[in-house]
DNA sequence: GGTTGCTTTTAAGGTTGTTTTAAATTGAAT
DNA sequence: ATTCAATTTAAAACAACCTTAAAAGCAACC
């Protein structure tokens, strides 16, 4: 199991982190509440343990953003005890269990063995861009549905973000060997892309390089 | 919400049910281990909140022999404060989570909340999305009767709601390797199968993705 | 064994949304 | 200014999907 711990108690970190590592738990270590939510945002652990008073960011507030961006990584909050308030904020925004704190590092440990245990969360594959969240098994982005050739383009732009995707890459990805009005199939889907990304005021678009193809840029 | 509390003081049982009821949650109470038991084997809770300390049986013991008995509703553990033994018995024996007594209502509200928000466990006997409750011992969705294709489609469906589910999938889940006339199958389980959530008069449908596939979405 | 009632398969016609086509317009580069 | 690439649009063509109903299959029952 791997873990991802966002505390800046240094010492209380250490110390859990010794304990757990002895349970065979793989612990990534985050001091502050903007490098939790960096670490956080990637999938890359079965759970995360989610202090609520961290510095720059707090836990809540870490836990909106995942949420927000439908990261399903199941959470543990800790928090000083009795703070009945920030118990119940965090289980309504989606935390899956609560600790108080102090508390002792067996329980933890049965915590997260209850909550990993569960079967996985269907992780629809998700592709992210700055403020876009692509989701190939709906084919939606941020919400709006693609159609077939609009989401085959969009994903080799979101793929290969900054970097440019030629007519001649996308109408063979996308189409397969054609003839004729071949290139103008392209710029009528980029136009329709264009129109959603738009509608979803979004700060990313698709930038035009002449006699070269397109890329996924940030303004 | 429906809940099964088993707690055998009365007076406290009385308190909790009526804030609970306030809250919309329906619940059934059972005074002593063994009521308790009985009624737990029953696929007819979306949750069980189970005191520790009852007369006849334990919570604990309930709660293992449901976990043997691969009944699978989510269970929330009550004992008195500061038994971490109890936690981390209950817990390894498969609970969901834990509250330590006394408790304020408001922090068990938020925890049901939480454990019922999450997907359906893997074999549960009841499948649930939103105003539907789809019964898979007898393969009714809220009542109404379903042929065996239907109930193939279906919890597929339901299994993942908010996320597609493709046709070629459900071919091979509902019907093994076909030929010809497959994904018509499909066409024709899925029109009948609006048909009976229409008449159910369910918010819930089922969207067509074109290219893709079918998912279960709530208007 | 044949009748009844149900589920499943087959088939065909209608509907809808997507893709293609084409032409007019805009914009960049020399 | 001229040219060629890129954009946009709308209509036509197409393919996917929906619906329905009849035929076939299957099991339970007398």
């Amino acid at each position: 199991m791997r873990i991802l711990y966002v505390e800046d108690e240094k010492y209380l970190a250490e110390a859990v982190i010794h304990l757990l590592k002895k349970e065979k738990i793989a612990v990534d270590w985050a001091a502050d509440g903007e490098e939790g939510l960096d670490l956080a945002l990637k999938p890359n652990y079965d759970a995360i343990v989610l202090d609520i008073m961290l510095p720059k960011l707090s836990g809540l507030e870490i836990l909106k953003i995942m949420r927000e961006r439908c990261i399903k990584t199941p959470v543990i909050m800790l928090s000083a005890l009795n703070e009945v308030e920030d118990k119940i904020n965090g289980l309504e925004m989606g935390a899956d269990d609560y600790l108080a704190k102090p508390f002792k590092t067996a329980e933890l440990i049965a915590r997260l063995n209850a909550l990993v245990r569960r079967p996985p969360l269907m992780d629809a594959k998700v592709l992210n861009f700055e403020d876009l969240k692509f989701d190939l098994t709906n084919r939606t982005l941020n919400g709006v549905e693609l159609t077939d050739k609009e989401a085959g383009i969009f994903e080799m732009l979101i793929k290969t973000p900054g970097s440019a995707v030629t007519k001649e890459q996308i109408l063979a990805h996308v189409w397969g060997n054609e003839s004729e009005f071949e290139e103008n199939y392209v710029e009528v889907y980029i136009s329709y892309l264009r129109k959603k990304l738009k509608s979803l005021k979004s700060r990313a678009e698709i930038k035009t390089i002449r006699n070269l193809g397109y890329k996924l840029v940030y303004v």
